[in-house]
Formats: C-alpha cells, sequence, structure tokens
RNA sequence: GCGGACGUGGUGAAAUUGGUAGACACGCCAGACUUAGGAUCUGGUGCCUAACGGUGUGAAGGUUCAAGUCCUUUCGUCCGCACCA
C-alpha cells in the first residue's frame, strides 16, 4: 500500500471535525480522565515546542480513549497580554483583531497536527464572558479580605510600561524584556497569597507522587518559610534624644536565636524608617548622609553585586539579655522588604556579618564553640555548643534555640515567628490589553467594587495604543462613572490585570465552557476535576503553577469548588534544541512546523517528536531522524498488503514456527509495553515506538499471514495515539476500526519451549546456551559446564549459582 | 553559597527486584538492485587487537557469586533560588 500523508490526513481532520469525534460524553458515571496541556498564547504562529506540548498530551488522551475512559482534553486561548499591543503599535492593529486573526490561524494549525481536541469548549480568556466571571472573583476576594489596595514599592518596567509581579522579576530584570526593573511607589492592588504560604507549603506533600521532584523544590525555595524569634531593640537614652524621641525601638528577626550573645552590632536596611528619619534631619556628618543618600539610589539588583558597606549611625540599642551597649549602623545588604528590614548581626557565626565586621573593625565575638570552628578565616556558620551566654552556656545549639525563644516569650522580650520569603500578588498592570480591574474611586466612598450585575466592565475598542502610557487612562469615557455606592460621579479604575489571573483558573472554566450566568457548575467540577495529567513547559514552575494552585484554594474557600489542589499528576517537557541551543527567532535555529508537516505530514512529525527523546527531556533536532521517522511510517503502511483477516486471529501458538512465535511476542510485548508507560505516568513513547519498530522487523522475518493480521491488529492499536491518521485509515479500511478498544494480553506467546541462558563465569559472560525449559536446575547446570569446559580448565568450581530464564554464573578458581 | 536533576558508543537513546550493557534509531562502512540515486533491500558497526583475547556506563574505593543500577568519596554538566537575617 502507498503512503500519500497529505490525502489520509485531511481525510480524517475532516472526518473528525464532521463528527466532533472528540466531544467527551454527557454521562458523570463513567470513568474519566482530564488530560491538558498548557495553553497557548496566541502568538501568530505555533513552534516546535507546542508540537511537542500538545503531541505528548494528545497521545495520553487519545490512550484514555482507547481505554473507554470519557475524557476531556481541551484547548483554549491565553489571549491577553502585551505581545498584542507591541504589535498594534508595529501593524497599526488593534489587539483584538490582532489576537483574534491569530487565533484562528493557529486553530488551523493545530488542527493540522490532528490533535483530538474538544471542539465545543475552546474559548478565549480575552472574551468577555471569561472576564465577567475573573470580575466576579477579583470583588469576591477583595469582600473576603484576600485582595487590597495599597501604595507601595513596585517592580517597574520602563520599557513595557508596567509594573511586575515578584515572580516576573527576572535576576532584576523583565521576564519579557530583559530591562533592568526599577522600583517605584505607585497604588497597586494586590492579592494575598501569602495567606496561603502555609497551605502552600504543607500541601506539597500530596504532590510528591504526581509532581516532578524539581518543581516541588522550586515552589518551596520560593515560598521560603523559615522559623525563628522576633525580638525588638530598644534604643538608648542618648539615641532617644537624638532621634527627638520620635523613635524608641526596632524589630529584628532571627533563625539563630541561640547566637544572640554573639551580637556585636545590629544593621538596617537604607530603606528603614529610623534611617530615613536621620537623613531628613541631617543627624549626621554630611559626608555619612551623602553616602547613605548614595546607598539608597543603588537598585536592589546592584546592591546584591556590590560589595558590603555601610555607615554608623551613631546610635546604640540595648541587647535584650545582657544591656550591653550595641551600635546601630545602615548596611547595604540589608533587605527592607523582609524582617522589618533590620537585623541583629553576629558576625561569628555569620559570613555576611563577618564579612562587614571584619571591614568596619566591629567586634567578633565567639558564642558557639565547635572544634571545626576557625574565626580568623571565616565565620562558623553550623552549630555546636554555646560559650560566652550566660545561663545557656553548655547547651546544644539545637536546644539553646528553644530555651531562648521560651526566655524570650516568658519575660515578653519577643516571640516565636515563622516567616515567608513569599509576597503578596501585585496585579496591576498599566496596560491596555487585559481585563479591567472591577473597582470604582469615589471621592466620598473611596474604592467601591462595581456591583455583580455590571459585570463585566469591557474594554473600549476606540482607543490608539502608543506604547506611551496606558490607553485606559487618556480614553475619553471609559474612566467616567457612577460610584456603585452612592451614585456621585466618580472615576473607573484604569489598571489591568496580570495575565497569569486568566491562567490561574481557566482549567476550571473547561469544566463549565457555556454557562453564561456562572463561572463553573459545582457538579461538572466534582466531576471532571482534578486535571489528571497536566502538560506543560517547566519554565511555570513557580509563576503559573504557583498562582494556579493559590486560586483553587482561594475558590474552595469563596465557595465556588471543592478542591484542593488543581493538578494531580504534572509532566514537565524538555526544550526543543537546535545545534545545542533553544530554538528561537533571535538565534535564526528555528523548524516552521507548517513546513515540516506540508513536507512529511503530521505524523511524521509526531512521530518523530516522540521518539527521538522521553518528554522530560531536552529534544535536539536532527533533519535525518525526521526523515526516519516518515520511511518508518512508509514501511509500516506498505506491509499491510500482507493482512489477510477482518479480524484478531486466533492461534494454537504451538504449531508456529520459531520466527512466528517470535513475531507473536514481540508484537505483543510492544503492547504491553505500550499499556506500562501509560500507567506508570514515564510516557516513554520512545520505548513503544522502539518495540513496534522490534515487532515489525519480526513480523518482516516470516511469512504467516495471520500472524501478520494478528500483528497489525495491535500495532495498529499501539501506535494510533502517536500517529492517528495513519492508523485510522488503516484500522478503518482493514478492521473496520475494532481494534481502537482495548486489547487482552496473551500470556502465551511470552513462554518459550526453549530457554536461551547467558552462561558466566566469575560473572563474565563466556557463552549462551539454548536449553529445554522443563529441565531440571541441575540438568541445566551440568550442560552449561560441558558447554564452558574451555573456560573451565585447572578450575575448580567453588560456587554454582542459576537465574531462573537468566542465566547461570559458575564461580571458579 | 543553598537546593534540585543528571553523567552510558560518532549522535539521539535502551536496560522490572542488582542478573547477557549499548535494544530501537540516526550516522558511517560494505554489498545487491539500478541509466542514476540523497530511493529500496541485505549485512556490518563500543573501544583496543591481524587474531586468540582484553577492555568498557565521568573518576576512585567498597558491598556482592554478580554493580550502569546499592554504599562512600570525588570530578564535571545543566537548572532553579540567591546578601531571606
Amino acid at each position: 500500500m502507498e503512503y500519500n500523508p497529505s490525502k489520509i490526513e485531511q481525510k480524517w481532520q475532516e472526518i473528525w471535525h464532521r463528527e466532533n469525534a472528540f466531544e467527551p460524553k454527557n454521562s458523570k458515571d463513567l470513568p474519566k480522565k482530564y488530560i491538558l496541556s498548557m495553553f497557548p498564547y496566541p502568538s501568530g504562529r505555533i513552534h516546535m515546542g507546542h508540537v511537542r506540548n500538545y503531541t505528548i498530551s494528545d497521545a495520553i488522551a487519545r490512550y484514555y480513549r482507547q481505554e473507554g475512559f470519557n475524557v476531556l482534553h481541551p484547548v483554549g486561548w491565553d489571549s491577553f497580554g502585551m505581545p498584542a499591543e507591541n504589535a498594534a503599535i508595529k501593524h497599526k492593529l488593534h489587539p483584538k483583531k490582532w489576537t483574534y486573526e491569530n487565533i484562528d490561524y493557529m486553530r488551523k494549525e493545530l488542527a493540522s497536527l490532528g490533535l483530538s481536541f474538544s471542539k465545543e469548549r475552546e474559548f478565549a480568556t480575552s472574551d468577555p464572558l471569561y472576564t465577567k466571571f475573573e470580575q466576579e472573583f477579583i470583588i469576591k476576594m477583595y469582600e473576603n479580605g484576600l485582595l487590597y489596595e495599597k501604595k507601595q514599592n513596585v517592580n517597574w518596567c520602563e520599557t513595557c510600561h508596567t509594573v511586575l509581579a515578584n515572580e516576573q522579576v527576572v535576576e532584576g530584570c523583565c521576564w519579557r524584556c530583559d530591562n533592568e526593573v526599577k522600583q517605584k511607589q505607585m497604588p497597586g492592588y494586590y492579592i494575598k497569597i501569602t495567606k496561603y504560604a502555609q497551605e502552600l507549603l504543607d500541601d506539597l506533600k500530596n504532590l510528591e507522587s504526581g509532581w516532578p521532584k524539581q518543581v516541588l523544590t522550586m515552589q518551596e525555595n520560593w515560598i521560603g518559610r523559615s522559623e525563628g524569634l522576633a525580638f525588638n531593640l530598644k534604643l538608648d537614652e542618648r539615641s532617644l534624644e537624638k532621634l527627638d524621641h520620635k523613635f524608641d525601638s526596632f524589630d529584628v528577626f532571627t533563625t539563630r536565636p541561640d547566637t544572640i550573645y554573639g551580637v556585636s552590632y545590629t544593621a538596617l536596611a537604607p530603606e528603614h524608617e529610623i534611617v530615613k528619619y536621620i537623613v531628613e534631619n541631617n543627624l549626621l556628618e554630611q559626608s555619612k548622609i551623602e553616602e547613605i543618600k548614595a546607598m539608597q539610589k543603588v537598585s536592589e539588583k546592584d546592591r546584591a553585586l556590590a560589595d558590603k558597606e555601610g555607615v554608623s549611625l551613631e546610635i546604640e540599642v540595648l541587647h535584650p539579655l545582657t544591656n550591653e551597649k550595641i551600635p546601630v549602623w545602615v548596611a547595604n545588604f540589608v533587605l527592607a522588604s523582609y524582617g522589618g528590614g533590620a537585623v541583629m548581626a553576629v558576625p561569628a557565626h555569620d559570613q555576611r556579618d563577618y564579612e562587614f565586621a571584619s571591614k568596619y573593625n566591629l567586634p567578633i565575638k565567639e558564642v558557639i564553640s565547635n572544634p571545626n570552628s576557625n574565626l580568623q578565616k571565616e565565620a562558623f556558620t553550623e552549630s555546636g555548643v554555646l560559650v560566652n551566654s550566660g545561663e545557656f552556656n553548655g547547651l546544644k545549639s539545637q536546644k539553646a534555640k528553644k530555651a531562648i525563644i521560651y526566655h524570650f516569650e516568658q519575660n515578653s522580650l519577643g516571640k516565636k515567628e515563622i516567616n515567608y520569603k513569599l509576597r503578596d500578588w501585585g496585579i496591576s498592570r498599566q496596560r491596555y490589553w487585559g481585563a479591567p480591574i472591577p473597582f470604582v474611586h469615589c471621592d466620598s466612598c473611596g474604592l467601591v467594587p462595581e456591583k455583580i450585575e455590571n459585570l463585566p466592565i469591557t474594554l473600549p475598542d476606540d482607543v490608539e495604543i502608543t506604547g506611551e502610557g496606558n490607553p485606559l487612562d487618556t480614553h475619553p469615557s471609559f474612566k467616567v462613572c457612577k460610584c456603585p455606592k452612592c451614585g456621585k460621579e466618580a472615576r473607573r479604575e484604569t489598571d489591568t490585570m496580570d495575565t497569569f489571573v486568566q491562567s490561574s483558573w481557566y482549567f476550571l472554566r473547561y469544566c463549565t465552557p457555556n454557562d453564561k450566568n456562572k463561572p463553573f457548575e459545582k457538579e461538572d467540577i466534582d466531576y471532571w476535576m482534578s486535571v489528571d495529567q497536566y502538560v506543560g513547559g517547566i519554565e511555570h514552575a513557580i509563576l503559573h503553577l504557583l498562582y494556579a494552585r493559590f486560586f483553587t484554594k482561594a475558590l474552595r474557600d469563596l465557595g465556588y469548588i471543592d478542591i484542593d489542589e488543581p493538578f494531580e499528576n504534572l509532566l514537565t517537557q524538555g526544550m526543543v534544541l537546535k545545534d545545542g541551543a533553544k530554538m528561537s527567532k533571535s538565534k535564526g535555529n528555528t523548524v516552521d512546523p507548517d513546513a515540516l508537516i506540508s513536507e512529511y505530514g503530521a505524523d511524521t512529525a509526531r512521530l518523530f517528536t516522540l521518539f527521538a527523546a522521553p518528554p522530560v527531556k531536552e529534544l535536539e533536532w536532527n533533519d535525518s531522524a525526521v526523515e526516519g521517522a516518515f520511511k518508518f511510517i512508509r514501511r509500516f503502511v506498505d506491509r499491510a498488503d500482507h493482512v489477510n483477516s477482518k479480524d484478531l486471529p486466533e492461534f494454537d501458538h504451538s504449531l508456529l514456527s520459531k520466527d512466528e512465535k517470535n513475531a507473536r511476542k514481540k508484537v505483543y510485548e510492544a503492547l504491553k509495553k505500550s499499556k506500562d508507560i501509560y500507567e506508570t505516568r514515564t510516557f516513554t513513547f520512545n520505548t513503544v515506538i522502539a518495540a513496534c519498530m522490534e515487532a515489525l522487523n519480526a513480523l518482516n522475518a516470516q511469512k504467516n499471514s495471520d500472524v501478520w493480521s494478528e500483528g497489525y491488529y495491535i500495532l495498529l492499536h499501539v501506535l494510533e495515539p502517536i500517529i492517528p491518521h495513519t492508523c485510522w485509515e488503516l484500522s478503518d479500511k482493514l478492521f473496520d476500526r475494532k481494534n481502537l478498544k482495548p486489547i487482552k494480553i496473551l500470556e502465551e506467546v511470552f513462554v518459550d519451549d526453549t530457554i536461551t541462558l547467558a552462561i558466566t563465569i566469575n560473572g563474565k559472560k563466556r557463552d549462551e546456551i539454548e536449553v529445554d525449559k522443563s529441565l531440571s536446575k541441575d540438568e541445566i547446570l551440568s550442560l552449561a559446564k560441558d558447554k564452558a569446559s574451555k573456560w573451565l580448565e585447572d578450575k575448580e568450581i567453588i560456587k554454582e549459582i542459576y537465574v531462573p530464564n537468566k542465566l547461570i554464573n559458575l564461580v571458579a578458581k
């Protein structure tokens, strides 16, 4: 039979579309699988990363459909976001037009890959209906104390003209354009993700069996829980006066209360209120004031790279246990955003404090004793036995921590505290192409949420995108509105939401995609959620995957749904590389999926992507291997002529020749392997494809047409998730599609009359022996010794090991 | 610095509980068919050696009848976080 990919692919894509072949059934009694790939941003064209992503999830979805599950495998569009505005500026196109045209084009591209998506559940997050429910969530969050507005320092990207969340700042630069991020005081809306810090951390344990360890660790680090002692340092008399009694103390946090007797100075962040007061009121000599001002101007990123430096503030605090006077400094390494912006410094037992103390000749006082400690050279930061620590001397670090915290709590000097690195999620963006934040500013009522019945607040179409400022802010009428509370003239909020808000709940909406009155039906969520298999790139390990986990928990607490975690199993696929580098336009090493499909067909693209590497690993592009994938399909199709039966033939296995038996064995091995990779969720399609190739090679080595028919029946079944067009075409022609349903593994084909054993001497393989399976262990050993006699001359056998079906090991001296 | 993942041929990669290392491909070599072939088919292909044989999973030890797999040490690569008190 001849292989004509473009003809059969077009044919089946049309049939699938016409028959709406992949819509899940309405019945909620069937066992279900929810298979999801991270939805695409409609950038204009799909790339090889998409091909890989969707091919993997499509194969999984198709497998479970064969196995009789009700499968939800939806796709949609993450369609708000900046590229639409950039394109608008560049091509003078409205972002909406650009976005929806891209969606139409990319939908066709995805269809050309033969992806088995649900047709009726597709939506774009920029659809007004989606915005409506999202705005409703935001208002509910506000009403339940999960969202607040606040003016504070934000990450500002000048190139993108917008605020960024902490998660979107990569090494001090914008995650999108790589421009340096500046700090700027601005009002903004924040979602209280920190309220869920502990739950987000604790529930990682429930994901251990289904998520890659790497992702769990990254989330754990990002949440960054640490436990310690928070206490107050009081200023001494002289310092109180110096600061005009405006301050009397400040708070610090430490994870090492056992080192508290080693405090020899304390340090404040340059942004600390006390530092600001000193600078504003010129309470130090001019040169020092200038130095502090210079420090304040340095960005967080540059500070991280700079040497440690500081200025003595010429004030002192009292040590809470010894009452000794301790100098207060301002230091560039103290972060304003963590632990109150102030630290107690223990140079002997903290490397950072040590460097600072060495530079400014501050005392280094040992309070943890350990033979490995060498304070002449560096700080000793591990645990040990307390010395120079008053009543706590002699205690080991672990016990001392508890005892000192207890002492502080008993004497009301401080308390045990848990700190997180996780910050609240700033969702304000000063951009046009996003979901408007549904709030109104009223001079009488302050910040007022829009009424639910007025939602959605939609974007005006008549805007000019210039890249300068927010078009909503300068729009003639968008801002003008009435206060939902008192009815007076008011101003509508012009900030739009971070696009990560949309991707935080889209997987829930697929469960009830078309309801105009509510975001989702509880019954639908109960049935379909959680996602059984989520597939996407590792780059979302923190951003999207953390936000989506949070949103699920928040919507649960708002009464919408009843689940704790959205994604039961997660597969993070590797990148697609060419010439050792990630494919990118700027490097010019991209492969165009459309061109690939028109040259070889979608099935070849799919086969190559799944065969060249296991999904979690990087995939190195290789043109001749693509050619190889194509040739395999062609060879496979060519052999269809050997099939002579419309059904699965029956056999008396014992009457077959050796080659025929071997062919059947290889075929069933492929079937077994296939079940195995889905059930263990390794999804190593490469091994299944290899097993199919072996099976085809083995079929080729014999001529029995019944064996061919059976082999073909099964191989089409195994390969259908991988190369669906080819398999539907042949299955339809040869077997009336009867083989696209579960097939029983016949164990009889794995049993041979004879077994081949390796003969190893002292663990080294020397020979092989084929024996009748009915022979006893002693008979086999004796045959093996004869066969390997050459290796046993002048030697004494001191031990004989027989591993059934595997090998014989003779230990000889 | 902290945390995680991983080191197997020329290349991509296989290898249940420890049990014949390199399956399956790509590439390469040889042959057949052919006007031709970048088509197809057949055979070969870890390294060293003419061969017998030796050797081989980053390195060094260890456990074991037997180690890619388990343990210890070490080197290297990649990724994430990073002055988090």
